[in-house]
DNA sequence: CCGGATGTTCACCT
DNA sequence: GAGGTGAACATCCG
């Protein structure tokens, strides 16, 4: 999906042009994008004459508080994009298309003014959820301390990059921060997590951190110095060696195998 | 035509 | 129980 900095733009967008206004009606529903098959009608009952309080984020996951104490979660899976009347905020996403086309907008509220909010999903792998359950995500990724990041990795045998992908255990990297955070950071993504140095640590940390907020900088996750080298025969920006593609915690995985270790 | 793509979930192994 | 793999989801793109 997109990862972290995607759905912080999204966020803003609300908080910007969705706080306030009223929801006249749940218009579009396609009826695979409720998670966990919820019910159409309670969703409807729960927003239609509401207003969203506040805009919030945990990881990936969007999170709009209505006046009357729910709130709705959405999730944008790989290429889901949120749209305020007919304006997208400045994402662009690598694996969709910009094209419009009305038959990917998977949910759309219709507000009372007129305007309309719209997630716009080609590959349908998003979802929203009435009132969702937060705890079953771990620390947002900007919120991440040392320590934090010590508990996340301890003990644990699994390679390094599957632990930073469990959004139960650290919510918001994805395939790009999580393969850019550590070719920054200089270590193997394959390396047990467990078997970090207090060094080590320190420095995934910083550079976790610094990557993510590169990319809300800059624009998107889309915007990695690694990433125009993640093809066959790419080579490390950094010291040249051609770049090594694996799969890591299920993923597909660059790196350099001259200076991650 | 085929394979793979910023993600999550589930079944099935080891 | 932990963790890996592969599939499924659906569509576009090279």
């Amino acid at each position: 999906m997109p990862e972290l900095p995607e759905v912080e733009f999204y966020r803003r967008l609300v908080e910007s042009a969705g706080l306030g206004r009223r929801v006249a009606k749940v218009e579009a529903l396609d009826p695979r994008y409720l998670r966990g098959g919820g019910d159409a009608a309670e969703l409807s009952a729960a927003l239609e004459g509401s207003t969203f309080a506040r805009a919030r984020r945990i990881g990936k996951l969007a999170l709009l508080d209505t006046d009357r104490g729910h709130t709705l979660g959405l999730h944008f899976g790989m290429t889901g994009t949120l749209i305020i009347d007919e304006m997208s905020s400045v994402v662009s996403l690598m694996y969709s298309s910009p094209r419009l086309e009305p038959a990917w907008e998977r949910f759309v509220l219709r507000f009372v003014d007129g305007g309309r909010l719209v997630m716009r999903d080609p590959r349908r792998f998003g979802r929203i959820e009435l009132d969702p359950d937060e705890g079953r995500l771990g620390l947002d990724l900007l919120q991440l301390t040392p320590s934090a990041l010590a508990r996340v990795l301890a003990e644990s045998a699994a390679p390094l990059k599957a632990r930073l992908l469990d959004q139960a255990r650290l919510a918001g990297a994805g395939n790009l921060i999580a393969d850019e955070a550590l070719w920054r950071a200089g270590l193997d993504p394959a390396r047990p997590a467990g078997s970090l140095s207090p060094a080590e640590l320190r420095r995934l940390h910083r550079h976790l951190l610094a990557t993510t907020r590169d990319f809300l900088a800059n624009g998107g996750s889309h915007t990695g110095l690694l990433l125009p080298h993640r093809r066959r025969g790419g080579r490390c920006p950094r010291d040249g060696a051609v770049l090594q593609q694996r799969t890591v915690g299920g993923r597909t995985t660059w790196s350099c195998p001259l200076h991650q270790r």
